[in-house]
DNA sequence: ACAAATATTGGAATAAGTCCAGAATTGATG
DNA sequence: CATCAATTCTGGACTTATTCCAATATTTGT
């Protein structure tokens, strides 16, 4: 992709209405570098390219981040939250139960909400989250190697 | 539903080769008593029912009677885990997301997967959670009632 | 340059879950 | 019924993930 079709941060933060500091503009890239990322993992990343950062400041970034729909926030059952900037596809996700490796699976629809509860009971449903379960190749192909005896 | 419907908790340990002992029978109540409660609301319950039990035996409990397929656990973004002891029918949840509230709807299929991955990539997908969220009447109406000035 | 508003810092605190040694209980066995 | 091994429970300590907070720093508009 050319750098040009590469949103720039500083310029994405304006229109949302967020000031721009050097902290959220490392945040953004760093999410973007490490899609399903976790806050240690995007704390880490951002002191790599700028030095230093506080944990809240992460924090309230990919909050606010997320919020403006800028980047995404995940949270599948037993993980922290995760952040992609895969944003306005509806995909899903697809995990292994056994490494938790993640991977993005199209939405077949591209949209929410994507399903149809069978009963809505009145609720004004807005997204349908849809996350796979399984194991990936390598545990699988590691779970039925041959127990040598 | 008659008693005699409801499995004997002693009887559900036994055949799945578990210890009966009176902190996972009354972890057993607990759970369908209040469907989808933390830990915290399952050891409230056990307490009220047999006087004491540490937080330890819940998780540890919880945690075993989930394996076995007596219970399911549940984790909807941003929540603690969550019991329930409706299982087997792969029913998904519907959550609003104002106050958390969170009803069963029915799985049209019944049993996982329910879903088609897009693309599987190679993985043995053993399960599509779908969780709809939302918000409910309740928080609809509380929300559009007109604001006074 | 200045000042108000916002953001960041660096901790403290909370929530959720795990680890652990010792005590208690369960259930098989004789 | 007594005994004992295995398992479970207890009551803390500990870890991870996230939020709270006062003080300081930075951004941005004037």
């Amino acid at each position: 992709m050319p750098s040009s079709d590469v949103p720039d941060p500083a310029e994405l933060l304006r229109q949302h209405g967020l000031q721009v500091t050097a902290q959220r503009i490392a945040v953004i890239r760093a999410v973007s570098a490490y899609p399903h990322g976790t806050v240690d993992d995007v704390a880490e990343a951002v002191h790599d390219d700028i030095g230093s950062i506080s944990r809240q400041a992460v924090y309230d970034s990919v909050g606010m981040l997320a919020e403006k729909g800028l980047i995404r926030r995940i949270q599948p059952a037993g993980s922290p939250a995760r952040y992609e900037d895969r944003v306005g596809d509806n995909h899903h996700h697809l995990i292994c139960r056994t490494c938790d490796q993640m991977v993005d699976v199209d939405c077949a629809v591209g949209y929410t909400p994507c399903l149809t509860a069978a009963d809505d009971f009145g609720y004004e449903i807005d997204e349908a989250e849809v996350i796979y379960w399984g194991r990936c190749p390598e545990c699988m192909a590691a779970d039925t190697q041959p127990v040598v005896q």
